[in-house]
DNA sequence: TATTCAGAAAATACGGTGTATCGACATGAG
DNA sequence: CTCATGTCGATACACCGTATTTTCTGAATA
């Protein structure tokens, strides 16, 4: 019996905390999205029985929460923007880039308060890039109208993004088929302009489509915030 | 024994079909949220087994689908729009109608294709509104632009009222409370400029909220379709 | 009318879920 | 060395979506 084949000690559990256990479900969600997110399977992958997560979680909507703030950890720009404007573009383009990476965060965002440190960070950054341009109402409304945009749009694309991975299909041929079901309803004839669209319609990438959208709305912000001289 | 003490033939099965299936997970929606949806009670109030289901609809998916479906059926405005902007606005306003009345609808609103007949005539009767103002694929931009902001705009309102009710607070109060949390964050002065907003923000009622934000959202959508003679 | 048969409804079953409860056990104190 | 404490794990419960099997009923046939 050498130290080889002494057989290890039984795997003293390992030591176990909120970060571990967040990660974790966040990689269980990046591979299988939030319905495989299950407190035993991440209790499984953290060698542990499903009770032992209640010593740091106190429920299961709890764990989501922290998985929300985490990305908001991610989104959370490292250095301070130019102006407002630059503010809210890269708050909303690096929102959307976490949402490509955790698709699930797309089935969360807005469906739950955020008050999560990172997630007040975030506003915080925010608010205090528009602080002063008008008064603490329309900044306010600023900020809220801008991130309703975004989460619709994030929410829009990546259901679209999940429709067309469940087709095998490239964005346009989903719009074009998805199944005979859209096919057969457009031929009925009783949706002429939504069949023009369909098959008439340019197909722009994702990106810029948000992109554009978002320009649209600082432009409307920002006749609020610096209404241009008269 | 005489015609009245005779028992009761054993209730022969009510017919079923796929509306009052509906009808049915609609109501316990309404009443319990989403999550108080499952197969089994809906079959039960229906005083069948669950498996009955499986003769109208082949998943649960499949029902929320045809719930999103029949709530656009209470969208569709009924009479034709006075021009492009009024007939956005009137299915921004009558989509935030219909989430309030089936709060539900903000969890699922944008989480899915909307390819019921319904959510197809919503589509059809929006873009035949802007039919011509702009080349299509600027039409169909300010559609999913204003899209997006109705989404992000009515979950996030349907989420501050669910937060609300939670802790039976008015809104301002729970702005100020959220539990001992919220405030403690904010102490601990980190959050300058959250801090300002919730404490000296002006509070607002949810409707004029939606209602402004979407103005600033048709003015952008206008000067791209209906430019401004210069 | 009696019998067969097909189809629908029901019952049962399976593998999963979140979480409450309780018993074993390891650890530190007296 | 004994005992208390508090943590971990196993077990248990109620529920879920759905597959499979069984039962029943009403119509067609002999």
């Amino acid at each position: 019996m050498t130290v080889w084949d002494r057989p290890e000690p039984p795997a003293r559990p390992a030591p176990l905390d909120r970060e571990r256990i967040v990660a974790t479900a966040i990689a269980l969600a990046d591979e299988g999205g939030l319905e495989a997110v299950s407190l035993r399977k991440v209790a499984a992958r953290l060698d542990a029985g499903p009770m032992r997560l209640y010593g740091y979680i106190s429920t299961k909507e709890e764990l989501f929460d922290l998985m929300v703030d985490e990305v908001h950890g991610e989104i959370l720009p490292e250095e301070p923007p130019g102006d407002w404007r630059e503010a809210l573009r890269v708050r909303a383009h690096r929102t959307r880039q976490a949402a490509l990476r955790h698709e699930w965060l797309a089935d969360l965002l807005g469906g739950r308060p955020a008050l999560g440190p990172n997630a007040l960070a975030v506003g915080e950054a925010t608010l205090a890039a528009l602080d002063g341009l008008a008064d603490l109402g329309t900044v306010l409304r600023a900020v809220e109208t801008v991130s309703a945009y975004v989460i619709g749009a994030i929410r829009r694309e990546i259901t679209e993004l999940r429709a067309e991975r469940a087709t095998g299909l490239s964005e346009r041929e989903w719009q074009r088929a998805h199944g005979p079901h859209l096919r057969r309803m457009l031929a009925t004839g009783r949706y002429p302009a939504l069949a023009k669209a369909v098959y008439d319609g340019p197909d722009s990438d994702a990106e810029t489509s948000f992109a554009t959208g978002l320009d649209w709305v600082l432009d409307a912000v920002a006749v609020r915030l610096a209404p241009p001289r008269a």
